[in-house]
DNA sequence: AACACGGGGAT
DNA sequence: ATCCCAGTGTT
């Protein structure tokens, strides 16, 4: 192994027997290198199952502490399925994409009511529930049940990328087909935890989107993307251009009371946010603050203006008194807002 | 295939 | 500013 590494030999992944020794290879290295995270100190499928979720599209950094309040809150699968949606959108609020919560909840449920708390162990069943795609489906077979399952996520996308050399963007169909492939053969029969953990943990330490660290990798030498420049890799379809746009709210306190509306469309769905003003006040008023937040290629300014309470609140509006904001699921920037102008 | 969906971290 | 992040569901 050693020599081969000296002489520089490149040993391809399309021969048998160089999947195996690059399998064990990334298992070693991770044994003595992986991360102590929260969520590899069990095998709980439950708690594996909010881990995956919270994870999606989110950093590691981000999610440690939501993972620990969760599991606090809701330690179990039928203590989730027998939680009120405010309670779960509550503790979700600030890790965005709030259809993974209300998805986790709803899988909860059904783990509950189809399969009486007991979780699914098979891929197809877990893949069924709601909110659960490929890449989450094969990282709760792997990771709780150690079953073979492949995995296809940014980290994993990145490193097989390299790895085959691939010089198709990854985000199109044509893309995701091959690098799903080159997961499927490259998953072992036996181990896949260890493994699946491994490659990730691969891509988030070593294998970094910007400046790899290829002279510390354990699989350089399996490596197609080695002679050439691997930080180029993987190609990504170019992005939309940021559009500018302006969002108006109304400030309107009565008798102690915030009046607040509750996100009905597919946007901040169930939480709650400043009621809109499609009039921003014709008469030239000053907005009370403002502030700016991107979302997704939109650069978002976001101002509050004071208006007049109307004698009913509105649909899905409501009055909330000023010392209980805390305890309602609130849109960021909107709870940003309201924190500022609440002092 | 393109888009919607959040929010924060890193450079 | 810009890119990125343990993606999924809808159109």
């Amino acid at each position: 192994m050693a020599s081969a590494r000296k002489t520089g030999t490149r040993l391809r992944l399309k021969e048998p027997e160089n999947r195996a020794t690059f399998q064990s290879a990334l298992i070693e290295w991770f044994r003595q290198h992986g991360r102590d995270l929260p969520w590899r100190r069990t095998h709980d499928p439950y708690a594996v199952l909010v881990s995956e979720f919270m994870l999606q599209q989110t950093q590691v950094a981000t999610v440690i502490d939501y993972y620990h309040r969760w599991l606090e809150r809701f330690p179990t699968v039928e203590a989730l399925a027998a939680a009120d949606e405010a309670d779960v959108l509550r503790m979700w609020e600030g890790l965005g994409y709030y259809a993974r919560a209300r998805n986790l909840h709803a899988a909860a449920r059904r783990v509950r009511d189809e399969y009486g708390g007991r979780f699914p162990r098979e891929l197809e069943k877990i893949a069924a529930l709601p909110g659960v795609g490929r890449y989450t489906a094969g990282a709760v077979a792997s990771f709780a049940f150690d079953l073979s399952a492949p995995i296809v996520e940014a980290n994993t996308a990145r490193v097989l990328a390299r790895l085959i050399h691939l010089r198709i963007p990854i985000d199109t169909a044509p893309g995701q087909r091959a690098l799903w492939a080159a997961a499927e053969e490259l998953t072992p029969a036996a181990e896949a935890r260890l493994y699946n953990s491994a490659l990730m943990e691969l891509g988030a330490t070593v294998c970094r989107s910007r400046a790899p660290q290829c002279l510390l990798c354990p699989v350089l030498r399996y490596c197609a993307a080695a002679p050439h420049d691997p930080e180029r890799l993987p190609i990504k379809k170019a992005r939309k251009a940021t559009i500018a746009l302006t969002e108006d709210c109304a400030w309107i306190v009565h008798e102690g009371r915030l009046l607040l509306q509750q996100g009905v469309g597919s946007r901040w769905k169930g939480l709650w946010k400043l009621p809109p003003l499609a009039d921003p006040l014709a008469n030239g008023e000053e907005p009370l603050m403002q502030l700016a937040y991107p979302f997704t290629h939109y650069q978002v300014t976001l101002r509050v203006f004071p208006a007049p309470a109307p004698l009913v609140p509105g649909a899905n509006q409501a009055w909330c008194p000023l010392e209980g904001l805390e305890t309602v699921a609130m849109a960021a920037p909107h709870r940003r807002a309201v924190r500022q102008l609440n002092k």
